[in-house]
DNA sequence: GTCTATAGCTAGATAGAC
DNA sequence: GTCTATCTAGCTATAGAC
């Protein structure tokens, strides 16, 4: 869309596209107008068409999840201080829950088929990334995973819920209370 | 598939198609193999084509979650058996939570435009049903409509990651998990 | 109620000019 | 690197015989 877009616009446009749409039903079309570009240049910059595309989606997901989202649960400030960052970048980047996760969408169908092993990586960073932080505050490693693995479904069975009800108050809800729930301190 | 099927089965098979397949990925040489019926028949049975199919599903569903699935918590016994007694269904509904959530899979794309409100409706019988569960124990009108609320996160999110991680053990988790965080026993 | 045959379209993908 | 034009395959849907 934009003019002079970089790479990584250009894939962050056709994450948008997967996510909303699903695997199957992102079109080229979809695709070719989310980004700007006419099909042909789309096959220029990703040469297997759809499935480098989602491939480049869950390359930059990896790295988006490494850094930006996950990042803050590793960084400096107290263990709560780096739940509310992580919290805010969540909610950011989930739309106020308004947005699927790449990890649901693509739980299905044929990308479940073919990404299968990625998304399965995807999800053990994100479960880590809480686990660590959980056992850095003193936590068990059984408690400290249970609580990791947690985490990631109450956010994305959130995401389902607030889709469903047509509400953010579900996800907004499940994020206010998420960093209790790691932290061992909740009710 | 079977001789002498009923309409029952039919939509059974159909709904088996786009759990697994989701909307989009649902493609009628899919729907006919899963139904043994040609595309012809289908047609016959369900003059709109696929969304007529969908419709059905929902509809299927929602007799489902009524009756078999839902009903237990609403039925005699302790409230403690009958979470039991629901989860075991939910259990099995879910074949050990290899199988989507209709749910889930009709909340993007085409299917999250089409089925909107019905998806709404359908999620809120759910959590209803958990939340007077809840209530019927003594909890508040507010602490048993966020645990309803929950229960539906929580196994929602637990499919998803389960799938993600091609492992049941949290989907096995989150239900034996389940009546406690119905009842507000955990820990 | 099921079938074969096929229409009409859109999907993903490619060729080649610029 | 982007475009127009086009290919083939698969899609949804329909017609009409049995």
């Amino acid at each position: 869309m934009a003019i002079n877009q970089t790479r990584d616009d250009m894939v962050d446009s056709i994450i948008s596209v997967f996510r909303s749409e699903g695997y199957e039903g992102a079109s080229l079309a979809k695709l070719s107008e989310a980004t700007g570009l006419g099909r042909s240049s789309l096959y220029h910059h990703f040469p297997m068409g759809k499935e480098d595309m989602a491939n480049a989606a869950l390359d930059r997901l990896g790295i988006l999840m490494g850094g930006d989202i996950l990042g803050p649960l590793a960084g400096p400030g107290s263990a709560r201080q780096r739940l509310a960052d992580f919290g805010a970048k969540i909610s950011g980047f989930y739309a106020d829950g308004r947005q699927p996760c790449l990890l649901d969408v693509f739980s299905v169908g044929d990308a479940a088929r073919l990404f299968q092993d990625r998304l399965r990586q995807t999800n053990r960073a994100f479960i880590q990334a809480i686990t660590d932080l959980a056992a850095s505050t003193g936590a068990s490693p059984a408690e400290a995973a249970r609580r990791g693995e947690d985490a990631l479904i109450a956010i994305e069975g959130a995401l389902i819920v607030s889709r469903g009800l047509a509400s953010s108050d579900p996800f907004r809800r499940v994020l206010a209370e998420l960093p209790d729930r790691v932290l061992g301190t909740e009710k």
